[in-house]
Parts: C-alpha cells; structure tokens; sequence
RNA sequence: GUGGGCGUCGCCUAGUGGUCUAAGGCGCCAGGUUGUGGCCCUGGAGAUCGAGGGUUCGAAUCCCUCCGUCCACCCCA
C-alpha cells in the first residue's frame, strides 16, 4: 500500500461544512467594501521575488525567512506572495494609477504564502482580505480604512475585538525617537533577554513588544514615541483620532505597539480579540508613505490593512456566531427499477432547469436505501418513480417532513414543489 | 529557527508491557419479506495503534529518530 498523501504541513482543507464561514466573511467584506467605495483587485500570486525584498524589507523576517522562493524555467527569481500592500502598489504604479482620482480605493481577498511555523490561525498558506487607499496623505483616509476595517468586524458580529493604535513617526522624527530609545535602553541591556540584546542593535524599536517577563519592566519605563513626533506626525495622529472618535470608534493608545514591516509610516494599528494567545491579531495595518517611491514611483502616500481570514473564521466559530444553512436539495429523485432510471434522470434534469435543487439516486440500491439518503441530504421532498409512476407519465411527491404524498404528473412536479 | 505537550478506524474516545490477531459511540453500508426516510433492532465494512529503528521471551503501552499537530517564543493576519 502506497502511503496517503496529506495536504503540506501548514495548509488546510476548507472543506464543505467550513464554506458557509468563508461565504459569509465573503459577503460581508464585498458588500461593506463596494460600501465605501473600494473596488477589487486581484494580482498574481507570485511576483519577482525582488518586489518584496525591496517593498517589505531587506532584514525583515518575512523576506529573511519566510518567503517561498523560487527560480522558474526562465531562470527568474520568482517569490509567492507573502503579503498583500508591495504587489498592489506596483500594480498601481504599473497601471498608471496615478491619473485616477486621488486617493484610487482598492481592496483584495488573496492567499498569502508564508513559510513560518505553523499553528492555530497561522498558517503558510492562509487568506488574507485587504485594502489600500492610494494617493492621499490626509488623516482622514487612515479613520476611513480603519472603520471600514471596523465595519467588516461589526456586520459579522465578532465581539471582543479592541483597536490598538499607535504612531511610530516619519523619517523626520523617527531618527530622534530611536535615539532616545537607545540612549535610555543603553545602561539597561544586561537586564534583557537575548532577543532584546540584538534589536537593540538590529531594531531597536522591537524593544517594545518583547513579551519576556524580564524585559517588561524596563518597557514599561520607556519613553512613548508620542512624546517625540514631530509636529506634522503629531498633528495628523490627533486629527486621525478626532475623526474616529466622530464615527464613534473605540480605540486604545498603545504606544508599545510596532510593526514588522519596514515601510509603515506614522499611523500603525491592530485589531485583537481578547483571548486566543499570542498569535491571534486578527487585522492590522498602517501608513506606508515612503513605499511607492520606494518602488520607483513618485512620492505617493497610502495606508491600509490586511486580515486573516482563517482567523476571522476561527472567531466566528469560537463565538458560535451562526453562519448560514448548508445548501439542500429540494427533492430527491428516487426510483424503484432499473427501467425508471431514465425518467428519473431526466426529472432531475427538469427540475433543475426550473430552478429547483434536484438530487438523483445513483447506482443500484434499493428504494429503502435511497429514501434514507433522501433524508441524510435534508431534501424537502422525494420523487419516487416505479412502475405505477411510469405507467401514468407521473411521479409520487413525498413530503418529508410530515410524510404526506401523492401522484402527480411529471409535468406538475416542479410546480407543485413551488406551491 | 528554539523550547514543551500530544499522535489508537472518517470523527470522538477506552486501553499505559502479556487476557489487544485492539473495545465503544457517532458516521458509513446493508437488512428487519413483498414500492418509501426519520425512531428502534440486527449485521457489515473500516485501525498492523503517526512512520522507522531499538529494549524485551513479549510493546498501542518503555527508549531513540523522523513526521504531523497543539502551546509558548521568533515573527505575523
């Protein structure tokens, strides 16, 4: 015996039972998105492998570590997307996005690749909803995304969830804040773990969302990067709140909150649900305004957010939020002998092109075994065909539910169903 | 990449060195007479106990390695 192949450590199976979760999260992402103007789009699932590297960050950990890299027949470096911002933003540049109206809404719904380790909610290959607004500075097209963000939670019911938010500065002042970081880190680095003895050299601003025991008094005394915003990143960070709390959106200041990604700029938020470890941020994003010229266009400002589906889905279950009903059929077709397959076949066939969910009986068992598969699959009513049936050109209707039933022509079925 | 928990039929679970050529529930399939479901009854298929190696007279049960999964890190959605 041939061993069984099971699907690659790290991705899953969303098999029928799951779907009316991702329907769901589907729907309400589409709608609420068209809601506030984005429009969707969809780019490759691999780019040249360079894209990221540029875009996302040389020594990030997602290019370090966590891209699937490849080289294609060509010879060209290729990489599976590992997030979503870098390929919009080129297919902006690419496209000449730039003549549109300022800023060009856009949103997507797209596997992510990542090769990390996984576990609950983290997969390597997993779904991510995003949006991007390109092309327009002002704070409040960071209140728009977020509460865009905030909606899509709100129509799918999802409790618990508390907004993180944070300003981590431009290239003005970011400069000046990591030095008052280091110099207060300076005489305190044999107090940290090792992780932290390193991002004080490498990432300094990591500091803050260390989670060893150890390492939390020292964050706790350190000095917030809103105290050194500059007077433009300031500005637009107390106007971003102002806005939101206009829509009447919650949000807590977290200054220890910092991004992985070398591109975001001033605003940074998350979306965390109250329990569910460590790993279970279920949206975040920020301002990336130095990205595009980053990847050969003209400076151009944008923000935006991704969200993991799976994670969302992982929610919906844990709050035991209803989803919708599993698709039925309306009727079964059952049939007593061999020589009623036909007809019953093509009652089916009939059935269906009147707009009715119809179900045949397959292969050869008997008629107690196809009404007991009627009932397995929810049907509302079964058509029997028998002999008494295909001698008067009928089928017996059977309600399920209450076991009433009668002869009617074949020609009536679909709209005695229908009554 | 680091550390730890776990791994028995499709699913849940019993069994912790011999009575296990592995038990039960759900699900699946078939019957309970002659054209019919749901409840009930009966029967059946389905697991060499994650894989490989070792210890032992003997291993699902002990040890090692690997794989998978879960948790905590790294990091991220």
């Amino acid at each position: 015996m041939t061993k069984l192949y099971k699907a690659p450590r790290g991705t899953t199976d969303v098999l029928p039972d799951d779907q009316p979760y991702w329907d769901r999260v589907w729907e309400a992402s589409a709608r609420i998105c068209g809601l506030f103007g984005y429009r969707r789009i969809e780019t490759p699932v691999f780019e040249e492998a360079s894209l990221f590297a540029r875009g996302v960050g040389e020594v990030t950990d997602i290019v370090q570590k966590e891209m699937y890299v490849f080289q294609d027949r060509g010879g060209q470096q290729l990489a599976l997307r590992p997030e979503g911002t870098a390929p919009v933003c080129r297919a902006y540049l690419e496209h000449g996005m730039h003549n549109l109206p300022q800023p060009v809404r856009l949103w997507y719904w797209c596997p992510i690749f990542r090769y990390d380790r996984p576990q609950a909610g983290r997969y390597r290959q997993h779904t991510q909803l995003g949006c991007e607004a390109i092309g327009e500075a002002d704070a409040s097209v960071d209140a728009e995304v977020i509460e865009l963000l905030f909606r899509i939670y709100e129509e799918l019911g999802l409790q618990g969830l508390t907004l993180h938010l944070n300003s981590i500065g431009d290239p003005t002042c970011r400069p000046r804040y990591l030095e008052a970081l280091r110099g207060y880190y300076a005489d305190k680095l044999k107090r940290l773990c090792n992780d932290c003895e390193a991002r004080y050299q490498r990432n300094p601003l990591r500091l803050l969302d260390c989670k060893q025991d150890r390492c939390q008094p020292v964050i706790a005394g350190a000095p917030p990067f809103t105290d050194y915003l500059c007077d433009a990143c300031a500005d637009h960070f107390a106007r971003l709140r102002s806005y939101l709390e206009d829509v009447g959106i919650g949000y807590l200041l977290n200054p220890r909150l910092v991004r992985g990604l070398d591109y975001y700029t001033r605003t940074v938020f998350e979306f965390q649900p109250q329990e569910g470890g460590a790993q279970s941020t279920v949206g975040a994003g920020g301002r990336y305004d130095g990205l595009i010229e980053e990847l050969g266009g003209r400076s151009t400002p944008g923000i935006g957010w991704a969200t993991g589906i799976e994670r969302i889905v992982l929610n919906l279950k844990r709050q035991e939020l209803a989803v919708g009903e599993p698709p039925r059929p309306r009727v079964f077709v059952a049939f007593q002998t061999a020589d009623a397959r036909s007809q019953s076949f093509r009652l089916a066939s009939d059935l269906r092109r009147e707009g009715i969910a119809a179900v045949v009986a397959a292969g050869e068992r008997s008629l107690k075994a196809q009404m007991r598969h009627a009932d397995a699959l929810g049907a509302e009513y079964a058509a029997i065909i028998g002999k008494r049936e295909l001698a008067d050109g009928a089928a017996t209707l059977r309600r399920l539910a209450d076991g009433h039933q009668e002869m009617v022509p074949l020609a009536d079925v679909a709209g005695r169903v229908n009554q």
